[in-house]
DNA sequence: CTATTATCTGAGTATATGCTCATATAATAA
DNA sequence: TTATTATATGAGCATATACTCAGATAATAG
């Protein structure tokens, strides 16, 4: 019989040096799972539009709603996430709380994805 | 009866201008979408990992299966989104498949996101 | 105080998606 | 050619998540 039964592990490796050197430069598992939450708030066409929307002018919630076609509360709870990830803030203006873009990151974000999908391939 | 019933229109809006401004500026469905799909890409441990290991040298998909601990499958599965949005690119020695990002635009994505998470609070 | 209202929250549902397994390609090696 | 092997693909499952609905907060207005 020529197959050679699997030994130790079950994966190859052609190249050590490659992985190992992958795996000292690794993101530490925290860094890696905020990075994906950054992301995939982004991957989002509601919250892209929110954010997108946040990046010229403060907006409440219900007028947030009006402009995506969806209900109050679907804006809501994606305001909440937003916030949680520190992409958005508020202020309060009587009864209506005013979101805006937390700081410059999310403009770069889009701008140079933005770029990208631009380019001739 | 105090109540006005809602009229042609669900969803109230409070602010007209700011909506209508903000239609104006909107992405068009067709960026949205291609904008959230490239996000989306970035918003998966596995896949940032890969963009994040072959951000430094290319690998082959067997090397990328062993350093994220999941099948050469998965890892050629989420390979194929990535070529497919242009965030990687190939080439061929042998047998072998070597990938490597596309672009410079990941790392700049990955990198403004860090700088996002690294703020103080 | 009470009423109003902008916003938030929890539950439930339908869809999306990341994984593994089994198998198929495709390029090289013999 | 035939055998080998690195990679790709399709199916199926289990989890994640975006939405709506109904109802709860919380701040202001009267």
């Amino acid at each position: 019989m020529k197959l050679e039964k699997k030994d130790q592990c079950e994966c190859r490796i052609i190249h050590d040096d490659k992985v190992n050197e992958a795996r000292h430069r690794a993101l530490d598992d925290e860094a890696t799972d905020e990075l994906c939450q950054i992301f995939k708030a982004l991957g989002d066409a509601s919250r892209l539009k929110i954010l997108w929307a946040l990046e010229h002018q403060e907006m409440c919630v219900c007028d947030l709603a009006a402009l995506l076609g969806i209900t109050e509360s679907a804006v809501s709870h994606q305001l909440r996430l937003l916030r949680t990830l520190r992409l958005v803030k508020n202020r309060r203006d009587g009864t209506i709380l005013y979101y805006r873009l937390a700081d410059d990151h999310v403009s770069q974000l889009v701008h140079i994805a933005l770029e990208h999908i631009k380019e001739p391939r």
